[in-house]
DNA sequence: ATTATGTACCATGATTTATAATACAGTTAC
DNA sequence: GTAACTGTATTATAAATCATGGTACATAAT
């Protein structure tokens, strides 16, 4: 189920916390969908369970995830509009640190049909 | 010539080495013109002399700038491609993360024209 | 010579990240 | 109720990064 870079530069509770979203978005995890335990998956990946309870933690308080002491942790409703405008405004900086190095936007609309061709390639179909 | 944010988590010296490339590509500052000595530089915007060497090394290993020993640090050529693709390659990994969060292409198409629109309007003409 | 430049150390402190080892509180299943 | 599982909290330690302070050296311009 994860897969974590642990000589990446991103810490590894932050890859934690991205591998998550990026599963309840796509779909592969749903709602109220159980999170393996804390202690099972720093098991899995090979670190230490604090580092994935800070992901956990991280999670919550983002409104992504829900937890309960005794029972574990589990996906909320994703409608959230402020976790879609917290999105956008990293790609803002993003963009306007691009722009600040002389590329166009036409060039950077160029890449995005680039990655999203890619990406539709490469997906698993049902 | 400098503003820094001593409070952004953005270490400071990576404040400095953006903003001198910014400088750079906007044609404030001109090939081979000089830049403030590190010491100059350190005391006007309040930091250590160390911190500002580290942004000059930095900019020197991307040949964004060029240092004699003696004379000081001068702007150099910026027709470099290399460093052309390290910010697509920067942008690229924005462009993926914000998509595997389920932002569409469209909307990121639609956040750059409005980021390009908002800097022409504030641009400063000559 | 004096002054200004970049550069190179070394030591220190603060912060962040990750680990390790316990412990506590709540839930589930027997 | 007991055992085994959950999330959570605490304390300690280690490593890495960032920034400061101070000193020193080599080079260049005057």
């Amino acid at each position: 189920m994860f897969s974590i870079d642990l000589t990446s530069r991103i810490p590894i509770y932050e890859q934690i916390y991205n591998k998550i979203i990026e599963l309840a978005i796509s779909g592969t995890l749903s709602e109220n969908e159980q999170l393996p335990s804390v202690r099972n998956l720093a098991k899995d990946i090979g670190v230490n369970p604090n580092t994935v309870a800070k992901a956990y933690q991280e999670l919550e308080r983002n409104k992504i995830i829900y937890s309960v002491q005794g029972r574990g942790s589990f996906i909320s409703s994703l409608d959230s509009d402020i976790f879609r405008e917290a999105t956008l405004s990293e790609f803002d900086k993003s963009v306007t640190f691009t722009m600040k190095r002389g590329i166009s936007a036409d060039t950077m609309k160029n890449r995005i049909d680039t990655i999203f061709e890619a990406d539709k390639k490469g997906e698993k179909h049902d």
